[in-house]
DNA sequence: TAGACTGTTCGATGTGAACCGAACACTAGT
DNA sequence: ACTAGTGTTCGGTTCACATCGAACAGTCTA
């Protein structure tokens, strides 16, 4: 049985995405630093918090949901927390090559 | 000696370009039509004006402007018109594999 | 059940980018 | 010189998005 929270929390399918959603979420330096830091730690390790961002709450929030969106990243809840994983093979498959090109190149 | 044209056609070097900048240009529709003209046609061979493009020529213009900033393209003066080649590798080298993924994913 | 903590949603604002028409600039042929 | 063709620049409009504060919604603990 799934919580009212839980349920919506709506995740789109990488290979359903198309290749504009994916590059316009990616060309965001908050939303990069974002899958930085999930590409640095262990899956489900990191809680929306715990990210060092220069923006409020609400715009995190906003740059999360667009990340789900661009089947850049998958969330569960945990207690009051929501913890993050990239969606590393699904969004390899979808967009080969992607990835690795914009994260290994950052910081620069 | 060159005119008074040639001297305001100014090109950035990839190597010197951000990961910003370069998404930035990516991330639009128009542009990567035009990417992907070049990609499929020798250096040199396609004037500004031959791109099958949705908008007029002052926007075309600014796209191109927009490209060659990124360092994805460059230009060159034959007569009046101004002919294009993508820069692939200098664009690899400072960005690998992004080229490689933006493009082979389109149409998409 | 009260309070602390985490995250989302809402409404509003500011900024930047895409876009267009018109005017301008350069080239080449007549 | 005139004209046609190609491309840039300018001024202005429109629109999407990043951003914020404030209010709201869950979850956990005391």
């Amino acid at each position: 049985m799934s919580t009212a929270r839980a349920r919506s929390l709506t995740h789109e399918d990488p290979a359903g995405v198309d290749l504009q959603t994916a590059l316009e979420a990616l060309a965001d330096p908050v939303r990069r630093m974002i899958l930085q830091d999930l590409a640095a730690h262990d899956d489900w390790t990191r809680a929306c918090g715990t990210f060092d961002l220069p923006v409020t709450k609400a715009t995190r929030s906003h740059h999360f949901a667009v990340l789900r969106a661009a089947g850049l990243i998958e969330q569960r809840d945990d207690g009051p927390r929501r913890l993050n994983r990239i969606r590393r093979p699904e969004f390899d498959q979808a967009f080969p090559g992607l990835l690795a090109a914009v994260l290994d190149v950052s910081g620069r």
